[in-house]
DNA sequence: ATCTTTATTAACCAAAAGGTTAAACCAAAC
DNA sequence: GTTTGGTTTAACCTTTTGGTTAATAAAGAT
């Protein structure tokens, strides 16, 4: 492992765990087992490490999201797969969507110039699939941007506020994480089974 | 308005957008337009300040879940009251959510040393209905915290993510707005048609 | 009026944090 | 072996930041 992806890793735990301005330079040399100057000698300052970072972060997140939305499959196919798919990606990457979420509201100019370009996460076509298949009698008369915001409420929540829910719900580690490989299943049935005609 | 709430008040603003380590005692003295000496002669310190400010946050929130989940009505009736109220309340206060949610990740053992006593959201006596209900027949067999974490996820996460959502779904702060009153009645619907029987 | 206590401020302080520098180290090239 | 180039470090510098102090203003009490 090169001295930089050292960095970057130590800088990627110690940011997801802090956010950007918890974040000490020090605290991240440490973690990287090297002496601060070398933060500074691979990347610039504590900012373009941070966006370095948050960059890798999204674009593991949101090109994902695009393929499935994108494919050749039925809205119904395609919740079964995202669901699926993007709870056994967070089991990995747990600390992603608090740390995105996070980021997000505390620095939103930065983030937005990300949004505007690249591979962002674009739902378009899939509401334009969900209007036709209303009409064609598949799907109730509900709106898609409601749906879309139900299908990521119902992934992405429980692991952005898992400390709370763990809290409140009085679960250990594994019976969180049972309860997350359950809802891999269980969210799209649930969905699929209050929209379906 | 006393000096103090006018700290007070400030500290609220300044914290929920820059959460505790991004917040700057400055930055809150002059929101609250006074000097930051007042700051430490009406809280001893950030610490301080911050503290009074969450437990005021959490403290609004929790009380109102629990009252609602032990009342005396119905598992659907209590759905239904809990997201209407819930999405109003947090309506009027936007921050909330994500300023709870963060400040629990990166802060866990204050909070959770809060989450231990008081009262805080205590969702054992709903489950038990829950459980009574399914065994009755009205609702179909699912697990009450699966259950559980589906309504929190549709009412919270909206609010938490509030900047990605609009940012992805492409919506005006009315837009958002908009929707999010659509959902104080959708997400209760949505809810009960996919669990009863 | 004067004294005492409570608010409020400007100026200051020490520690923390991000960032720089100049020297040391260490490989490969000659 | 010495030079040359990129690495790595210890020590240092500057700015920011939370916090203090001593002096001032305002408000009650006597």
């Amino acid at each position: 492992m090169t001295t930089e992806e050292k960095i970057f890793n130590a800088a990627r735990i110690v940011f997801q765990k802090k956010g950007f301005a918890g974040a000490r330079m020090q605290e991240i040399a440490d973690e990287a087992g090297i002496n601060k100057a070398m933060l500074h000698y691979c990347f610039k300052n504590k900012q373009q490490l941070f966006e370095a970072v948050f960059m890798k972060a999204f674009s593991q997140l949101a090109p994902q999201i695009n393929t499935i939305f994108n494919s050749e499959k039925t809205v119904f196919e395609k919740i079964t797969q995202f669901t699926h798919d993007y709870i056994s990606f967070v089991i990995e990457n747990p600390f992603l969507p608090q740390f995105i979420i996070q980021e997000m509201n505390n620095n939103p100019e930065f983030v937005m110039s990300i949004l505007n370009h690249e591979n962002r996460p674009n739902p378009t076509l899939l509401i334009a699939q969900i209007e036709k298949e209303i009409e064609t009698g598949i799907i109730k008369p509900i709106k898609p941007k409601q749906l879309l915001l139900d299908i990521f409420s119902m992934t992405v929540f429980p692991f952005a506020a898992q400390i709370m829910v763990k809290g409140i719900l009085h679960l250990s580690d594994t019976e969180f994480k049972q309860m997350m490989e359950e809802r891999k299943t269980i969210i799209a049935q649930q969905i699929i089974n209050s929209i379906k005609k």
